[in-house]
DNA sequence: TGTACATCAGTGAACGCGCGTTCACTGATGTAC
DNA sequence: TGTACATCAGTGAACGCGCGTTCACTGATGTAC
């Protein structure tokens, strides 16, 4: 049955949604186009009226999932313990794309990748106003360390099956950006 | 037909080198029990006479991969500058199997996660003894917060569809850890 | 050392299953009058 | 404003395909004598 354009939008918004979530929990391949519709409360056949593919919907998904709640301004720091909480490397579904899909993008569709060089963009410019150093250079290149290194801590992290390996990970790598941060701002300037 | 036992170990040695280039190169869910048989020249109905099934292969691929040319010491400095190498980055196929396929691993069977556990202990301890710090743990966070950071960087610049930002990624990080070494050394001693 | 034969690694056709995608159909929407 | 009907978003069965896995068969290996 035809339904509503409000409805449409909401419904195109919720595959968005579910897909965003599954596709971090499982990995892009894993995921089926049926459990996507099926989590966004739709049958599979009325896919295709929105998407023009599962290529298309990955795309889509990762743009959507990159610029959805993104703010104008963080603290480095801040955000880094935040990023490197347990709380942040359990959350699989709800966490962050670049560190639970980002591996997998580059084997994707072109779309794909593009949005996720955006988003990669986008995190070094956010981050790099509130890095450590005397020149906007060296603020870049923390921004650039400082992300590098929380996109691979988290990723080791949830790699482990040893919990305390994974604690340690999250711990050292956040002390070891903060240890930088400290000792280069007055030394650096 | 029979083959000697010699031919047999030869066999199996080479679906392990197939799969482990061919998991690195397209993940391990885009490459099929056919393609890594027909990559190590058998075909594919002889697979299940050397793994009991496709998780199998990838736990005991990882386990491979993960301990084959392993050094017994290394310099944190010289391996960070050959791991964060375009030429290391571009080499999907041969290059490291946790940048490669650790995010893939955490949705995988626990023999090859544990697989994985195992080498990120191992690379920890050898990164440790040559990285910056004035104590046993002041080296081992160097090592495990480098290690986040190579990791993490080689993985985003693959991601990016960018040369200049790839490029960018490399560099940079390479310069961070390098730069937090230098500086670290003779204050923290 | 030579011979007979049981063993078993590898072959390739076949299986069942689940995937992405298509399509005829349904019935609420929203427009034309 | 109310009514008639064309539109089209969503449904669910069906499609073709490729995957992991199985199995009857083949013939070289390697052992028993």
């Amino acid at each position: 049955m035809k339904v509503s354009r409000e409805q449409v939008a909401e419904n195109r918004r919720r595959i968005l949604e579910a897909a965003g979530r599954l596709f971090r929990e499982r990995g892009f391949e894993a995921v089926t186009v049926a459990d996507v519709m099926k989590a966004a409360g739709l049958t599979h056949g009325g896919f295709y009226g929105h998407f023009k593919s599962k290529d298309d919907l990955i795309a889509q998904t990762l743009a959507s999932a990159l610029t959805s709640s993104v703010p104008d301004e963080i603290d480095l720091a801040g955000f880094a313990a935040g990023y490197l909480s347990a709380r942040h490397c359990n959350d699989l579904a709800g966490g962050c794309p670049t560190a639970g899909l980002g591996a997998e993008t580059i084997r994707q569709a072109p779309e794909a990748r593009a949005a996720m060089t955006a988003g990669l963009r986008r995190q070094i410019e956010l981050l790099s106003p509130s890095a450590p150093g005397g020149s906007a250079a060296e603020k870049r290149r923390a921004a650039i360390g400082s992300w590098a290194a929380m996109v691979g801590a988290v990723i080791l992290a949830r790699m482990s099956d040893d919990p305390a390996l994974s604690d340690e990970m999250l711990k050292e790598t956040g002390a070891w950006i903060a240890a930088k941060s400290m000792r280069a701002r007055p030394a650096d300037a």
